[in-house]
RNA sequence: UCCGGAGUAGCUCAGCUGGUAGAGCAGGUGGCUGUUAACCACCGGGUCGGGGGUUCGAGUCCCUCCUCCGGAGCCA
């Protein structure tokens, strides 16, 4: 609507009359005078209206409106502490263009459950405002690191013939009469195009029909992959520290406000910065075996770490804890991690891989790796993993016609904003989450 | 899939050793000239998750199924 002036940029308008559109959040009538607080995206806005400076009509719907009714108000900016932002409008016109019905969000507590089903109306309310907000910072973060050091895009497909990581974990669908897969990963198509433009990443959602049930999983998640031609794992473990690096500051930067509304500790993410400390497996694994970790995981009821196997949620947390920034962990047993990892030369019980784990207890954000370049031991893989020889000879001419050493990651995106929002659960993270038993709304 | 917990008003919950349903919020009506999740008074609101069983009597005890929550594994 022309003319209309959001709530952020208020202040710039005190003293004059403006016009606000906006949706009630509460209301607040006094006998002769009543308050109303509206919100439009940008802002929260308290609205003062005196019985004897408006007409009857005016007052009767400042008392009558409902919450979530959409307003649109003409009134004068006006500087006062008592109102929350510093600024209220005095209402000299008040129309109610979409009046609402019973809203079921009330200013009280409410369960996850019910806020869930409401998805829809709870992202007009504070903390899925902040979140989404910082979200939209970390990707747009992203996007600028990518650009600025000369990364191209490179979109992979969604619908897929076949697994990158296996079969078990993939939403089968039908691609007529054939079967299609949604993708979980856009790595095996950024290999072929990091050898077209040296540098590429791709951002887009993954599938994963894993069923998994905790805080940090969903079955449609976004994740942003970068992949580099004549890279090694150091440069891939360069590459991971300066971005995360990058969005965080950008979030500390741009997104104080948010952070506040989400009572974010930020001192806990001022000290992120290159360089992360670097663990091998094995250092890892010395740790965890250390008397008091392992009677710290037996006292939480966790599994107890093994040598030789994955890191678990639990080993992860003993591991983040001990540093002030995210902790890279580097050359995983082999046998544990993906067909296309490159072998340590040292030691090809080892792939040059790594986990990026973040501080807090939030968990492993990023996974990346050196890939094998050498087409007939990424052929013995294949066949030792029971892949389809088939599906993936494209994928084989990567190493067949100029195969040089490549390696990227993902990362993703909603655990770095439940970690940089400081939210205990992933689902809050993302518009609509969809997870093992939810695809409403 | 496994382990633990919970389903009672629109929402969040209380309801003891079995005796017939309650509070706050939301909604409605009225009051109040600076409120800040405003306040005060009054009013309406329930197949106690479904099914079965025990009992004179079940929200409460037993069996069973369903749903959700927390965690594990798997992963980003």
């Amino acid at each position: 609507m022309r003319g209309r002036t959001r709530i952020a940029h208020l202040p710039e308008h005190a003293g004059q009359e403006v016009t606000l559109g906006g949706w009630v959040t509460h209301r607040r009538s006094k006998g002769k005078i009543a308050f109303l607080v509206v919100r439009d995206g940008t802002g929260i806005c308290q609205l003062v209206a005196s019985v004897k400076d408006v007409d009857e009509e005016t007052f009767a719907r400042m008392e009558k409106v409902t919450q979530e009714s959409a307003v649109l108000v003409r009134g004068t900016v006006r500087e006062d502490r008592r109102a929350p932002g510093g600024y209220e409008v005095l209402v000299r016109e008040l129309e109610i263009v979409g009046p609402a019905e019973e809203y079921p969000i009330s200013p009280k507590e409410h369960g996850i459950e019910f806020l869930l089903d409401h998805r829809h109306l709870w992202l007009r309310h504070r903390r899925p405002w902040a979140i989404l907000r910082i979200r939209h910072e970390i990707v747009q973060a992203c996007r600028d690191f990518f650009y600025d050091n000369e990364f191209v895009l490179i979109d992979s497909p969604i619908l897929t013939p076949a697994a990158c990581e296996g079969t078990s974990t993939l939403f089968e669908t039908d691609y007529f009469g054939e079967k299609a897969y949604l993708s979980q990963s856009g790595q095996l198509y950024l290999e072929p195009a990091a050898m077209a433009f040296d540098r590429v990443y791709c951002f887009g959602p993954t599938f994963r029909a894993e069923k998994s049930k905790t805080r940090r999983h969903l079955t449609e998640f976004w994740m942003i992959e970068p992949e580099i031609a004549w890279a090694g794992l150091d440069e891939v473990m360069e590459l991971a520290e300066r971005l995360v690096s990058y969005v965080v500051e950008r979030v500390l930067e741009r997104r104080r406000t948010e952070l506040e509304i989400l009572e974010r500790d930020v001192s806990k993410l001022e000290s992120v910065a290159p360089p992360f400390p670097r663990l091998s497996y094995d250092e890892a694994a010395e740790i965890l075996l250390r008397p008091e970790n392992v009677a710290r995981a037996k006292e939480a009821g966790a599994p107890p770490f093994e040598p030789g196997n994955d890191l678990g949620a639990m080993d992860e947390t003993i591991l983040g804890e001990l540093h002030d920034r995210p902790v890279m962990i580097h050359r995983y047993p082999t046998k544990v991690k993906a067909f296309y990892m490159e072998p340590d030369p040292e030691n090809p019980d080892r792939a040059l891989c790594v986990d990026v784990i973040a501080p807090e207890g939030y968990g492993e954000i990023i996974g990346g790796s050196e890939r094998i370049h050498d087409p007939e031991l990424l052929r013995r893989r294949i066949e030792e993993h029971n892949l389809p020889e088939e599906a993936f000879r494209w994928y084989m001419d990567v190493r067949k016609f100029g195969g040089v050493p490549h390696g990227g990651f993902g990362m993703g995106i909603e655990r770095v904003v439940a970690w940089i929002c400081g939210t205990r659960h992933i689902r809050e993270t993302i518009p609509y989450p969809r997870t093992i038993n939810r695809i409403y709304p």
